[in-house]
DNA sequence: TTTGTCGTACTACAAATGTAGTATCAATAA
DNA sequence: TTATTGATACTACATTTGTAGTACGACAAA
């Protein structure tokens, strides 16, 4: 029932039921709620349904307080993120990162200034590296 | 039933078979089977179920050759890639391509010389745009 | 002609996911 | 004290996915 925390992969509305937590650590039901819904019109016992099931799952962890259940995230954005992108990598650029990478750059409209930032990050990493 | 062949999104086996169509198109289901069944083991009747599945969803189309079905792509990979990347764009990283691309630089390991590739391109899309 | 064999079609079934209703319990307003 | 409100727990149900068995029809071997 327990996931690997280090292979995860969730789906568009688990995401956004994480984000919120990692926007805001330690959210009551309700603020989950609020927060998921300020982009989607799903009922609150559906919001609470995906909590429970992500704290099934271990993804989250549930803590009482009175009568109401907050919940925190046991991964962080980070981590969810590197694991998703391994994903990703492996089944549509059968393992090669860089072929996303140049898949970004061509296809995906990228801004100038953002070019510019992953430039001074290349060059950075280009030293690390020498 | 169709999908938004703008908008797909495909599991892991899904996309195995795509791959094997990519690869060689036309292919028959005995051809896409041993294709996916080279990384992993399957029934064919699986395969076979999964590619009946793929043309019900309009991706692939079938076409008779005797009593043997003949599968061709309906999207090309870079279609594919192209949908699947951008969802996990919004998704996970909130709309924002750069901080996919950041996060390929700084936490996949990228070998120097696509590191190098990447420069290059990042040079001439910085020259076409100015 | 009978019998495998191969390929397809159809059926099946469990798990995950999206989605939400209903039941229940506690606190509060009247 | 009683009715209302708010929150959680439990149940439900359709769809998608992974996975594969079985039935059936055609062709090939004997």
């Amino acid at each position: 029932m327990e996931d690997d925390l280090n292979n995860v992969s969730l789906s568009d509305l688990q995401l956004a039921i994480m984000r919120a937590l990692w926007n805001k650590p330690n959210s009551s039901t309700t603020e989950v709620v609020e927060a998921v819904r300020a982009s989607r019109p799903l009922a609150h016992t559906t919001i609470a349904t995906l909590l429970t099931r992500l704290e099934k799952r271990g993804l989250v962890e549930v803590s009482r307080d009175g009568r109401q259940l907050t919940y925190r995230a046991l991964l962080s954005e980070n981590q969810v993120q590197k694991s998703m992108v391994s994903d990703l990598v492996s089944s549509l650029f059968m393992g090669n990162a860089s072929a996303l990478l140049s898949h970004l750059v061509k296809e995906d409209e990228i801004g100038d200034d953002d070019l510019e930032k992953i430039r001074h990050l290349l060059e950075s990493k280009g030293k690390n590296r020498a």
